[in-house]
DNA sequence: GATGAATGAGTCTTCATTCAT
DNA sequence: GATGAATGAAGACTCATTCAT
């Protein structure tokens, strides 16, 4: 007897490794109902559609991550090592969940063109992190006022994404996530700092 | 009369218009047909299968904006202005072309996973132009020499493209174009220079 | 509520009789869903492509002639009468079975033709037991021992064959299945018998 | 400069040698034009589809084959020999036109099938030719009066014709024409003759 | 007459979704 | 709740045929 929520995971966890395989458009529910050991027509009972599965996935796990992200960052007051939390854990996802990481990273990109009215709102809620800490930092002195939010925030965002990516789709790594975590962060860093955030920062071990 | 070369042009050009509009997967050939006034058996003169088209498009048209690019940039001899000039020009393509830019941005994430062994070829060649950027800044002196170039690469690359997905996804715009440019390529350059770069910097109109 | 296999029949059946009709080029599948009562998709439950259906139908029904043919002829001992047992057979299929006849007799033809590496190991068990029963008569000193068996397998099949595609072709009908049967037989033991099968013979009672 | 029947000639003969190849429903007229050097379009200025191809490769060839196999007989008078004539005619046809033996066996099966109210006439005076021979013996007393002609027609062609089946199909040839010639009319002399035309049998020299 | 680019009707096959058991 | 057989709509692709040049 296996309770209500563990089937539901159960198919969660099987998508996602099939989208991470062949990708949503290639994935075929039967194969997902295969890899959760659930019948075909068991997965529309806990899912309206095929779309449903994706979107669960992007609110159910973006939900945790974001979780897991906000109470490491509560433990932090400095916005550098804010910073450098966020990038180290976000390029960390690959290695621990690069499945995971995979559906996020390339399903996303495409999912408000193909899922009518889907604004992906934990996907807002999470890169507003990134433009918190900007501003927690402009309002301290720490960062350079006339860098706009929005602009930060994507630009930061993109850059770890985008080398995520890499390491999705190449197996060979020259360098590791923290070292890639260090320096790129150190770039925003030193790209973005006042001359009091640079003085401050001289005691930060992020280097 | 028409030449051959006009109508794969004229296929290619509907083709753009309508994997912008619905993504590769949700368009149909028929759909590109029309939009091209073209029977849908034509496509198939002109094209191996419907995949053969999205690759043309990679292909043909990053070919065309790597040419832009390498063109422009001739004229440019320092490090800072040639950075500058990549981001404004590959922002500037989400204005210009703004239904390629999706193209190319949200199709290409997907590319390498439903096309078994394509590897975007034209792709990397892009972003190799600012690794190349980066590597000759270096040996003058301008950059950081511990700034690993295959990191700024994607880091750069990254924060530029995600950047414009936010044009193509939302109508307001809060700031234009050249703003976000000068904006981006200044974390970059301020994360990135030596003194001496910084010195050399100071008289460059970037800012 | 059915059961899987009747199903399968259910289809087999219908190919049959839209083979028959159209032959395998000019059938479609939606036509043999639609006179199986049954949908599109379903048959694909059932067969890999067109192409299985009509190999499941010569495998199948072939082994179920084969089958038919060897338990009549178990109980016969004499080869002039097993020849004769064969030619009866074989062309009252063509009244029995005329569907099932034609396809076989038609398609087969082509099947080695445009089904890449199929080679009906039915058919040559059917025209073994031909083979068979010559070379039985020849050991027994009944059939003469210069007719090769090769051609005379051949030979005795394509008579038969023959005879029986101008019943499926023809409407009118100036003789018997028995009839032809019977003629051909005769024919062939005519042509084939010893002096000592001849004396043999003239207390059968094929004529 | 061509004369028509030259080029009408040209696309005979590569569509006898495309339909040999590939059977009639698997073969192109692109690939008919291509083996005939002609443009695709040309093909239809000198038969109306593509079934007008298969059905002219009947008519003409056959009556080409008619004229020979007539012109060959009418220097003999024997109607065992003629017999042998016939035989010995149309399997060496597989050796001398093995491409055009091929369509006509295989495609001809199925044409009655696929070609609306096309009752191949050719075919029937070819067939003919044999009942001709056996009622002519049948008056002259060689031939035992009870053999129903129609029956023996088909048997004969039916004998021989699947015989060259086998031509067609191994490459293998433990015989050579001229045995199953000789063997296989033999089987049908030898079943078919009366007394008198056993005698007068012993004179000829096809044994 | 000859060409071959263009056409578009036609069909196999797939697969998300349903529903009787 | 769970199953998985059945459904049938939908779409990529083919190819005989046409016709402007």
């Amino acid at each position: 007897m296996m309770k209500v929520a563990d089937k539901h995971d159960k198919i969660v966890r099987a998508a996602i490794r099939v989208f991470a395989r062949n990708g949503f458009f290639n994935s075929r529910i039967s194969e997902i109902a295969k890899e959760a050991n659930v019948a075909d027509g068991t997965i529309y009972l806990y899912f309206n559609n095929k779309y449903d599965i994706l979107i669960t996935i992007f609110e159910e796990e973006m939900g945790k991550i974001i979780a897991n992200v906000k109470r490491e960052m509560a433990s932090l007051s400095d916005p550098c090592e804010k910073l450098h939390c966020f990038a180290r854990m976000h390029l960390a996802l690959m290695e621990e969940k690069r499945e995971l990481a995979e559906v996020i990273q390339v399903e996303l990109r495409q999912s408000s063109k193909f899922i009518k009215d889907y604004h992906n709102k934990k996907f807002v809620e999470y890169t507003n992190i990134i433009e918190s800490i900007l501003k927690d930092g402009q309002e301290r002195g720490i960062f350079r006022k006339e860098i706009i939010p929005e602009i930060f925030k994507r630009a930061f965002f993109g850059a770890l994404d985008e080398m995520s990516r890499f390491w999705v789709l190449s197996s060979q790594k020259k360098f590791g996530v923290k070292t890639a975590a260090r320096q790129i962060t150190n770039l925003f860093l030193q790209g973005s700092l006042t001359d009091k955030g640079r003085q401050h920062r001289s005691c930060c071990h992020i280097t």
